[in-house]
DNA sequence: GCGACACC
DNA sequence: GGTGTCGC
């Protein structure tokens, strides 16, 4: 782990400091830490932890951190609108800036800028002046424009983030990269290229790959600008037009060596913080473990870097000759447990203040081991398996965690009577009621158990799901967290069984002590996270969200995902030759009428062909990519222009059905039972809803006749029928419900149709006179009011004008007038107090509501009025499930829960059966809530899912 | 990574 | 408004 050499005594690190800044910045930008006040720290702590970090690892024996300081550089004064790209400084990083200073400053780490130089500039300097003092340089930046000052003594330091390493650029590193001789020409790689962000033009025409190849074949630009006439066709005609520019821009990026700055090296020397500062400034932004990783990167070190110290206990096989002293060995191996308990929850020492892993392969020291945790109140565990497919996987090993610092591993056999044997010994633990079972994606563990007969049982606390109803939009991975919350970086996967792909490795065979150290970090990093979301649900009461709803669920989940759903393998590939040559024959047909051979699949091809051969619209719209936008509504409204759209839509329409769903679903199918298992995620969606992936389930066609038939593929079992249940507009009701509008109430309660009943308030005619166009529209606006949406939206869905449509929303806002109160009020609640909240309590936080920004702010009130809306729905449908599984296990029947598509529950119920389950499934799901509204529910009964509805 | 399109 | 997957 230790990049140094660390006999060499002058190394100079040298930070650019905004660079680092933004970068810790945008790398919590989907999980920014805000203080209880309010303020977004995010900046401050990804800088801060990248810089104690770094003095942790690196040990460095000077250390500055360089800012720009503002006013005009001497760059600007050659080129106006250099840098004019940068985008503006967000605000949270600008107000990070004096807390920064003043951390630094309580560090004694001396801060540098240079009035009218860049950052870069200063960094340059006295990179240079330090290396004839004999240092060797640090650059800790991301930026690739420091390549140019590498030398042997001068190199570029890029901080590990985000699961990424340290990688640091020496010579040849840079030479490698850029496929280049000298790293002085990455300024001529760059000046040929250009770069976007520090807007330097570049020449005209060249990327990336053309920019290594001219460096290959003439070494630099000006070589280049001097023997254009070798060059051909267009690429010629740019690269000689734009040779000024590129000589320009040769002087923009080359960084300057020679700023008005001294190198006091004196004044550089790494040295102890002022604790007691630090800390004040830490007190104020709420960092508290910021603090911890700060003292121990300064504290004196035992052995080289090493952080980890392992005590290993392998107990071998008691011979008969021992047996007189078992009952001893038995009695010593506990207290050694007990021992080590002690070692670990010692704070005072450094050697035993990081952690103690430990594995546990013979079954006595196992059943010990299980004894120890029974006695335990939280437990948490976690699983290594040789896949990530549940339904393939083998058990690897086991770790186990309870208290901070202090992990076990258990290794698991590939024989599976063994592997049995040793799980058999655990079934205690995990049968265990009262003992709470804390894993990260525990439903993962859950169902590898499951397949060696292990049930989990009792109290269960997922980590992931903690997280996600604590921070709904954030990302949950346990590295990620541990990163966030913990400031420490477990080892990656990766680094044991190689990256992702064919040539990935396997966990059992990594060695015994690998093993041990990975799956005990990561039970223990878990708990560590446990005993911070644990407190925190409580503290933002979503303990009975989490308790009463998630974590139930978690089990029907799993439940539905071992079921699997059958799949008819010979209609599916019947189909799939039908719609091959239905797909050929409207290829043909647009190669016809466009007159030429091209790829239908590929919108940009297909742009060209119809906005500039065929002219269909001279004032076509562009995508933000800059290629013609050929969009289903957009094409629909050519469909009149030109016969050749309707083939074109018919084809998408296919080419989609059959890669999709038709060529995709068979591949899917699991072999061992012959059916498809998706994965329900419980963490996705940030309203609160399922995602279902591997395959996608969810989204399976409905709306066209040949999309139809693929549900038809989704069939029962022998002797067995398909049950569909799906609520009737429950998000209409529950807005209805929620906001107290009586007049939409009072149509749910008489049973009316909501969109007729909506289309004759509207239009103010009997609902006997309400035509399908009205209705239609109507429901165009019911389903946009659930959206947020606004005029300009609905205008453009309805084909209405802008002020007919702003017509209709004030219409629709008179009608339901208590409705329209509702949706402020979220807006106003969200501003106030920073989220909205469903009918369970789930919430969703909302901080750009206060942006100055429009479009951000507009994207967030419209998540406002729609979150506790489609999130409420959710919370329903969830508790419907949890419900009707606990009915079905009681009353001991054998209809499965198969799928769940946010609205609808699919089951497959054995002939005999579908009556009572018919009734349970209605029952709990109507009555899933109290309400006013009734919720309906249709329930259909067939050999398919498509006969069911 | 983007555009398109399948679902609720 | 919320998703996931496909092909380029």
């Amino acid at each position: 782990m230790d990049n140094m050499d660390a006999t060499q005594d002058k190394r100079l690190f040298l930070i650019d400091a905004y660079a680092m800044i933004f970068r810790g910045y945008y790398a919590l930008i989907r999980n920014p830490r805000l203080t209880s006040a309010g303020l977004d720290t995010s900046a401050i702590f990804g800088f801060t932890n990248s810089l104690i970090e770094l003095i942790r690892r690196e040990r460095p024996t000077h250390l500055a951190v360089v800012f720009d300081v503002g006013e005009a550089s001497i760059r600007t004064t050659d080129f106006l609108e250099y840098k004019a790209n940068r985008s503006e400084t967000p605000e949270a990083i600008t107000a990070a800036i004096p807390y920064i200073h003043r951390i630094l400053q309580a560090m004694h780490i001396p801060i540098l800028g240079v009035a009218g130089y860049e950052a870069d500039d200063v960094i340059g300097t006295i990179a240079c002046k330090a290396e004839k003092e004999g240092y060797t340089t640090f650059m800790v930046t991301p930026d690739k424009d420091f390549a140019q000052l590498v030398t042997d003594k001068i190199k570029i330091y890029k901080p590990g983030l985000k699961g990424s390493e340290v990688e640091i650029l020496g010579v040849e590193e840079v030479k490698a990269k850029y496929q280049i001789e000298d790293p002085k020409q990455v300024i001529d790689f760059l000046a040929m290229m250009g770069d976007s962000v520090d807007n330097i033009p570049g020449l005209e025409g060249v990327g990336e790959k053309t920019a290594m190849k001219f460096l290959k074949e003439y070494g630099s630009i000006e070589n280049l600008l001097a023997n254009t006439h070798e060059l051909k066709g267009k690429l010629k005609e740019k690269v000689e037009a734009s040779a000024e520019r590129g000589i320009l821009s040769k002087k923009l990026a080359t960084i300057i060596c020679d700023a008005p700055v001294e190198f006091h090296q004196e004044q550089y020397d790494l040295e102890t913080p002022d604790f007691e500062k630090v800390k004040e400034v830490f007190d104020e932004i709420e960092f508290r473990r910021l603090y911890d990783n700060l003292y121990r990167a300064f504290a004196p070190i035992v052995s080289g870097n090493t952080t980890v110290t392992n005590v290993e206990i392998t107990v071998t096989e008691i011979t008969p000759q021992q047996k007189v002293a078992q009952a001893v060995g038995q009695l010593d191996l506990f207290a050694t447990y007990e021992e080590l308990d002690q070692a670990a929850g010692n704070k005072s020492t450094i050697e035993h203040n990081d952690h103690l892993y430990q594995f546990v392969d013979n079954p006595k020291a196992q059943k010990m081991l299980v004894r120890n945790l029974l006695q335990q109140r939280v437990v948490c565990f976690d699983t290594e398996t040789t896949s990530l497919n549940e339904l393939e996987a083998e058990l690897v090993g086991m770790s186990f965690s309870y208290k901070k610092g202090l992990a076990y591993y258990v290794p698991v056999s590939e024989d599976q009577g063994e592997a049995l044997q040793t799980l058999e010994i655990f079934r205690p633990f995990f049968e265990k009621e009262d003992l709470v079972k804390v894993a990260h994606n525990l439903k993962f563990d859950y169902k590898i158990l499951r397949r060696y007969n292990i049930t989990v049982k009792g109290a269960m606390f997922d980590t992931m799901i903690a997280h996600y109803l604590l921070n709904p939009d954030g990302r949950h991975g346990m590295d990620y967290l541990s990163e966030i919350y913990l400031g420490y970086k477990p080892v990656s996967i990766e680094t044991i069984i190689g990256k992702k792909g064919k040539n990935q490795g396997n966990f059992r065979d990594a060695d015994l002590r690998t093993q041990t150290d990975y799956a005990a970090e990561d039970a223990d990093v878990t708990f560590q996270l446990y005993e911070l979301f644990a407190p925190q649900l409580k503290k933002e009461n979503l303990e009975d969200l989490f308790f009463n709803i998630e974590m139930p669920l978690m089990e029907v989940l799993a439940k539905m995902e071992l079921a699997g759903i059958s799949l008819d393998e010979k209609w599916l590939a019947q189909e799939s030759i039908d719609l091959e040559n239905d797909l050929k024959q409207l290829e043909q047909k647009i190669f016809e009428l466009s007159g030429e051979e091209f790829n239908v699949n590929s919108p940009k091809q297909l742009g060209e062909i119809l906005f500039e051969k065929l002219q269909l619209d001279p004032k076509a719209k562009k995508t933000k990519t800059g290629q013609y936008a050929t969009s289903e509504d957009i094409l629909q409204k050519l469909a009149a222009k030109h016969e050749i759209i309707q083939h074109i839509l018919e084809y998408r329409t296919y080419q989609k059905l059959k890669s999709t769903y038709v060529d995709a679903l068979p591949s899917q199918i699991e072999k061992s039972d012959n059916r498809v298992h998706t994965n329900f995620s419980q963490t996705t969606a940030a309203t609160g809803r399922l995602a279902s992936v591997n395959p996608n389930l969810q989204n399976i066609p409905i709306r066209t006749l040949r999309g139809q038939q693929i549900r038809g593929a989704f069939v029962a079992g022998e002797g067995k029928k398909i049950i569909s249940a799906d609520y009737s507009q429950i998000e209409l009701r529950l807005i209805a419900e929620i906001s107290g509008e009586d007049n939409m109430i009072k149509a749910f309660q008489n049973g009316e149709d909501i969109h007729a009943s909506t289309a004759a308030k509207l239009f103010n005619i009997p609902l006997e006179e309400v035509s399908k166009i009205q209705r239609s529209q109507a429901k165009t606006v019911n389903f946009g009011i659930l959206y947020g949406q606004g005029a300009f939206a609905l205008a453009e869905q309805t084909g209405l004008s802008r002020s007919e449509a702003k017509q209709m929303i004030e219409a629709y806002f008179e009608t339901y007038s208590k409705l329209k109160a509702y949706m402020a009020e979220q807006v106003k609640k969200a501003r106030e107090i920073g989220y909205v909240e469903t009918i369970l309590g789930r919430k969703r936080h909302l901080k750009d509501i206060t942006s100055n920004n429009f479009v951000v702010r507009a994207h967030a009130e419209r998540n406002a009025v729609n979150a506790p809306i489609q999130g409420s729905a959710a919370d329903v449908v969830k508790m419907a499930m949890i419900k009707i599984q606990k009915e079905l296990e009681k009353e001991k029947l054998k209809t499965r829960m198969l799928l769940q598509v946010h609205d609808e529950l699919v089951f497959e119920s054995p002939l005999d059966e579908v009556e009572v389950a018919t009734n349970i499934i209605k029952m709990e799901m109507e009555n899933a809530i109290e309400t006013q509204v009734p919720l309906l529910v249709e329930v259909g009964v067939g050999d398919n899912w498509l006969e069911a509805h």
